[in-house]
RNA sequence: UGGGGUGUAGCCAAGCGGUAAGGCACGGGACUUUGACUCCCGCAUUCGCAGGUUCGAACCCUGCCACCCCAG
């Protein structure tokens, strides 16, 4: 009897392939699609319905089984309440890190056991090794370590990531040539199993609006903006203030919950949009914490940043990292990953900026 | 109701007789499994209004209107 694999499928390109390929391995391959957010968006279409189809579709040409589960109630408790609770706090949340470590490999993994799975598997750019070590995915244009930096090396030995060691024009010429139906499908963005929203109107459904005054940093009162938690640190658009100051564009550099107060800054330059060193709180290690309380490493801020040189230490608190060079827009609530070359160490939740 | 000044897109602002720069804001797209950033494209048949001069005016002339300043 061979292994059984349950394969996530989200209804792209990537996890259809990565079904594919475990089903040429010769695995007993179970294709299974998430539904996690109940709501339409605002153009009053489903996509998780085409998508739904769109595996149904797929795993139809592959020939496997496939079953739909339904984790609204766990992403809503574990994932989306937390994403709230930190907009109010003044924070900017990733959902997408906690939803890898509660649902796609938490929720899902059990399931996926519950099925008689041996392992999991999903269409992730990232690879892992003998170790249970998280390795960056072959394509540096498309690795996503960065989203699973949460993971522990228990979650990640029972998982498998078909196209990691795959560009991603591999993986469209190599559905393309098999025949899936999803070889051209555009990439997915926006937050997780809710897809693309304009995300202020999104949170205004959630979150109330309680407007102040946007002001610069000696004061001077610009504006007008619609409530602090719509913003983030170090964004430009929607602030609506043009043609005051110097002429450059203005951004913002402080949201203040005391006085309900936006602080923004004129020049994509501006000294306060810069910092190299936090705080992080919530460390998490993939593997055993680290011997050594001070290290060098590398690490990356956001998504898809080059890898910054860094050097981090562990205290009682939690998690220093201080960057060589000037970090743009630290934002509270973000996530730091660290890096030891191509080998993805872990991460912390960035707490505060420390101001030089 | 004496004198002076200014009125160009939402804002700032070039232009000075030859057929409306640029920036910010805004809109659209690209990029992107968070939020952002970034990049690309678009954005005044029209220059406070009405006449006049001219082959031709936002630019010259006349009148009116609005705002600002200085005097009373």
């Amino acid at each position: 009897m061979n292994e059984r694999i349950v394969v996530g499928m989200s209804g792209g390109v990537d996890s259809s392939v990565a079904a594919l390929l475990l089903k040429e391995q010769g695995y007993d391959v179970v294709g299974v699609f998430m539904k996690n957010w109940e709501e339409q968006d605002e153009s009053g279409t489903c996509t998780a319905e085409s998508d739904w189809r769109d595996v149904q579709a797929v795993c139809d040409e592959i020939g496997i089984p496939y079953y739909s589960v339904n984790f609204a109630k766990e992403y809503y408790d574990r994932v989306f309440s937390y994403f709230l609770d930190e907009y109010k706090k003044g924070r900017t949340p990733n959902p997408d890190v906690l939803c890898n470590r509660e649902i796609k490999f938490k929720a899902f993994l059990d399931f996926a056991m519950k099925l008689g799975a041996a392992k999991m598997a999903t269409g992730h750019f990232v690879q892992t090794n003998e170790q249970g070590q998280l390795l960056k995915g072959a394509d540096p244009n498309k690795d996503q370590s960065y989203f699973l930096y949460m993971l522990k090396k228990q979650q990640l030995q029972k998982a498998l990531f078909p196209v990691g060691a795959m560009c991603k024009d591999e993986v469209r010429d190599y559905a393309k040539r098999k025949g899936l139906l999803t070889f051209a499908k555009k990439d997915s963005t926006g937050v997780c199993f809710i897809g693309e929203r304009h995300f202020k109107t999104f949170l205004q459904q959630f979150l109330p609006a309680t407007p102040g005054d946007m002001v610069a940093i000696d004061g001077q009162k610009l504006g007008r903006h619609d409530g602090l938690m719509y913003y983030t640190l170090g964004q430009r658009k929607g602030l609506g203030i043009g043609g005051c100051g110097d002429g450059r564009s203005w951004f913002v550099v402080e949201k203040d919950l005391e006085r309900n107060q936006l602080v923004v800054a004129q020049g994509e330059d501006h000294e306060l949009l810069y910092a190299n060193g936090a705080m992080g709180v919530d460390v998490t290690w993939i593997g055993d914490t680290p011997e050594e309380n001070t290290f060098d490493c590398s690490a990356k801020f956001r998504y898809r940043q080059k890898d910054q040189k860094v050097r981090v230490t562990l205290n009682g608190e939690g998690l220093l990292v201080n960057a060589y060079e000037p970090q743009r827009a630290l934002t509270p609530g973000q996530s730091i990953v660290l890096y030891d070359g191509d080998q993805c160490l872990g991460g912390t939740i960035l707490n505060n900026v420390l101001k030089k």
